[in-house]
DNA sequence: CCAAAAGTGTTGCAACTACACCCATGG
DNA sequence: CCATGGGTGTAGTTGCAACACTTTTGG
């Protein structure tokens, strides 16, 4: 009761589970937390405030994981199954003895979720990961190399992938993963290690400089012995008048 | 107490909508429920039970309204905003008022929902349609003319449409709208009314036949003074040969 | 000089659009 | 006969893929 007054309301059975894509070393890479002394890993999530939106919900959990704001989300699907656990009941076991060590509650980890899926574009290089009290590891993983995960967690991260492809061009999501300068190539490798497919140099650069969306700036020297390469910006204003005239 | 072995546990908070599509005088319909003694409409919705999955949830609540199973059922987005009834409060008191006079209870219009939102697409002239304990009329509605909607529903319903549109090409949806049988130009007004434009006729044939995906039966006698129509079915072996072998 | 970067040109394919036009047929 | 249904042909367009080729330039 002495506490009563900073009790936070949380929705019970209702979750939010936040998949981190982020673009480093020409990869697409997933940004995923592992459980003290286990080998199963998850991708962010929480809980929902009793006065709080959803969209806000995933904001902040995005926010408490890499201490960014203002980030690019999209809600993709929500998962309902009761068994969403299924075959988890181990690791359950498993996650809450060892966790239960270190003095964490875990019992909800037991209890039936509704989690409503988020997926969020970062800039690699901006990102400090901060862990929660359950994880004791981060890694960013390359997308095509996904190891054991929690609950229905991969099948989480396979539906944000198939929504992420598909609105990367409907809404030129591409330069949500990039830094505010960036070359053509770099661009290019974001859009082939998202599609999984090489794309040809020439119609690539045709097809974006056609939509009128970047800025050209200055060329970067980087001291290689051969011609540097002109940096882009992403124009957010050219970029609407662009995504309004596209049909529909 | 002496109840308390029938009580179902439903989850707290957690509701389903689900908007029902129907195809009908040449023209998409959303089944519409209005509340007891209001002006006030609304779509399907109900609630989650504890041992329940969302996709069942979603099932049910269709079946007790149309009596109908198996039918198409998508999730399309999660509405869960703290003031989705912004601007509805007064309706909620409304709302409240009439229907209490009938004795139902209705407290938890004013808590607070996170709602995941369905489309369905059924055979009209299959539906028989059953209202619930709120509602004392409801009406197949013409999507381009929505009325006064609870809530957010009228957000739910265009939602809903633009998946639908969507959709419609990629997993060949336009079927499940009609009868077993049907005439191409039966399926031409369909997509006609989803899309909202206007088809050439030749094209839309020749695109539709060759996909391989029909099947051509007798010709339909109606007794009018010109050439019978063919009618068509549905093969949904063919359907999944064409989806396949369409690449992504 | 030379390797990387940037850009142009062209060819061909596939899909779609818009029409013109023809044949079939029920009553 | 004739209104409706069913189908073919085709010309123009667009977008894209593939690839050859040229020019620029940092060090």
């Amino acid at each position: 009761m002495a506490k009563e007054y900073s009790v936070v309301n949380w929705l019970p059975h209702i979750s939010v589970d936040c998949v981190i894509f982020g673009f480093h070393e020409n990869q697409l890479k997933v940004l995923l937390l592992k459980f003290k002394n286990t080998d199963v890993w998850s991708v962010s999530g929480g809980f929902v405030k009793s006065d709080e939106d959803m969209d806000q919900a995933a904001s902040r959990v995005l926010f408490e994981r890499t201490g960014l704001k203002d980030i690019y989300l999209e809600q993709f699907y929500t998962f309902g199954d009761v068994k969403r656990n299924q075959g988890a009941i181990q690791q359950h076991a498993q996650i809450q003895e060892k966790i239960g060590e270190s003095g964490v509650d875990t019992s909800f980890l037991s209890d039936r979720y509704i989690s409503i899926g988020y997926y969020a574009l970062v800039d690699f290089s901006k990102v400090k990961v901060n862990l929660d009290q359950m994880s004791d590891v981060f890694s960013w993983n390359d997308i095509y190399d996904i190891p054991t995960m929690f609950l229905d967690h991969r099948a989480i991260i396979d539906k944000a992938l198939e929504r992420l492809r598909w609105s990367l061009d409907q809404k030129l999501l591409a330069f949500n993963l990039l830094a505010e300068t960036f070359t053509m190539s770099e661009l290019q490798q974001v859009y082939e290690t998202i599609l999984g497919k090489k794309l040809v140099r020439t119609n690539f650069q045709r097809k974006i400089l056609s939509m009128d969306i970047l800025v050209r700036l200055e060329k970067r020297y980087l001291g290689g012995a051969h011609k540097a390469p002109y940096l882009y910006r992403f124009d957010v204003k050219k970029a609407k008048v662009y995504l309004s005239q596209v049909e529909y």
